[in-house]
DNA sequence: CCAAAGATCGTCT
DNA sequence: GACGATCTTTGGA
């Protein structure tokens, strides 16, 4: 879409923890043609080490190529045969970081966004999860492994979020992790009212 | 070939 | 808070 400007490379630079990269994506925005939103809630999965991670170990197989490719591109997968999920790869090929990208204030397309839900939803619940997002974005796993510094699906700059304004907790949906279940690295702005869950909630908070 | 599981969401009690 | 939808992907027989 035009008026936005695609992330600098240098975003991804290899020495940047993907932590630091999670927290650095909350402000940007996302766009997909003719939809778009801010990024709220991120999430980082720290590779082979991380019991967390789809590529946990090691593991390797067709689905997971594009999280062993180059930063910058997009990790797509399908969820419980019905979601998707979209992650941003972080680091180098062969090493297979990711942050998932688990909320989004809408910008742009909200009226598309509504359609494709298929039903009446506030601003507040179009983009807030990750299946979610990918459904108001029309996302799907053919995008997986697609450059996200160029074309019509892709990273924009936004205004950062100052640190004393970035909240953590642990990830969601990890609990078969082990002893990386815990880990605080979920990350979200504070006080915003399109992130999925607050802390302390149990569940989501009901359709209104 | 077959079984099992899944980084979710919506609906129902 | 619990449960079912829905189907790809993976790993093992």
């Amino acid at each position: 879409m035009d008026g936005y400007r695609v992330l600098d490379p240098s975003f991804f630079a290899p020495e940047r923890d993907t932590r630091e990269i999670a927290r650095a994506l909350l402000g940007q925005i996302l766009v997909h043609g003719t939809t778009a939103g801010r990024i709220v809630e991120t999430e980082a999965y720290l590779g082979v080490s991380d019991r967390a991670c789809h590529a946990w170990g090691g593991k390797r197989s067709p689905r997971l190529e594009p999280l062993y490719g180059p930063p910058g591109h997009a990790y797509i997968y399908l969820i419980y045969g019905m979601y998707h999920c979209l992650n941003v790869v972080t680091k180098p090929a062969g090493q297979p970081e990711c942050v998932l990208i688990r909320a989004l204030e809408p910008l742009a397309g909200l009226e598309a966004m509504a359609e494709r839900s298929g039903r009446k939803l506030p601003p507040a619940q179009l983009c807030a999860g990750p299946g979610r997002i990918c459904r108001a974005l029309e996302l799907d796993r053919s995008l997986s492994g697609v450059n996200l510094l160029a074309g019509d699906f892709f990273l924009a700059e936004g205004n950062g979020v100052p640190a004393e304004r970035i909240g953590s907790s642990p990830r969601i949906g990890v609990d078969y992790a082990g002893e990386d279940k815990d880990r605080p690295w979920r990350y979200y702005v504070k006080g915003s009212p399109f992130i999925s869950r607050v802390p302390g909630d149990k569940v989501k908070p009901a359709d209104s």
